[in-house]
DNA sequence: CGACTTTGACCAGCGC
DNA sequence: GCGCTGGTCAAAGTCG
């Protein structure tokens, strides 16, 4: 994991989600050590994460930001060679691992990685023909912090009622916007 | 019984 | 070429 164009999201006012069960941090050196020290990771805010609205039956295409979702990997050689979608990263301080965003998720994979005490876990949307993947590792440094990268798009609504995590998602569109 | 988790194995990319 | 690491697969187990 070296140059992903992982953008991180960021919600800067916390005061009208006090009422949440999560605390949507920010903190950008927490968040280099898990990008390993490159610090431009902090310039694209979130820009499709691909939200439903709270109406909850139509996908918000917020297309024109990051129209770098095809990425190339151009470490060796030809240039074309690995395509990868874009990936949004953001902290939240929990004591749980898994944050209940209203997506059903399948675990498929936990991996030990270098320098985290904790595993890192991989899941997938089990929505029929959704493949968004989603990873979810806690900082070592920071225990009480989560760090979940998402990645692709959601192509369908969310799947069950989460008021808050919605709250949380509409927000992070508001500061998109500015 | 279906959906989900766990976990070891496998594979590919990358650095040396 | 080799070893390390991240990402995925798939069989077995668990749970409601």
């Amino acid at each position: 994991m070296e140059n992903f164009p992982t953008s991180f999201s960021y919600s800067s006012s916390a005061s009208s989600a006090s009422h949440l069960p999560l605390n949507m941090i920010i903190n950008p050196h927490a968040y280099s050590e898990f990008q390993g020290s490159k610090p431009n990771g902090f310039l694209g805010l979130m820009t499709n994460m691909g939200v439903p609205s709270s109406d909850g039956n139509n996908v918000p295409q917020s297309k024109s930001l990051v129209d770098s979702d095809a990425e190339v990997k151009s470490s060796k050689g030809k240039g074309d060679k690995k395509i990868r979608k874009p990936r949004h990263a953001f902290q939240t301080r929990s004591h749980v691992d898994i944050l209940d965003d209203g997506y059903r998720w399948r675990k498929y994979g936990q991996k030990v990685v270098k320098n985290n005490k904790f595993p890192r876990s991989y899941y997938r949307c089990t929505h029929q023909g959704c493949n968004v993947k989603k990873q979810v590792q806690r900082l070592s440094k920071d225990e009480g912090i989560v760090v979940t990268t998402y990645e692709g798009m959601h192509s369908h609504p969310i799947q069950k009622s989460t008021d808050n995590f919605e709250h949380i998602l509409n927000q992070m569109q508001v500061y998109t916007a500015c």
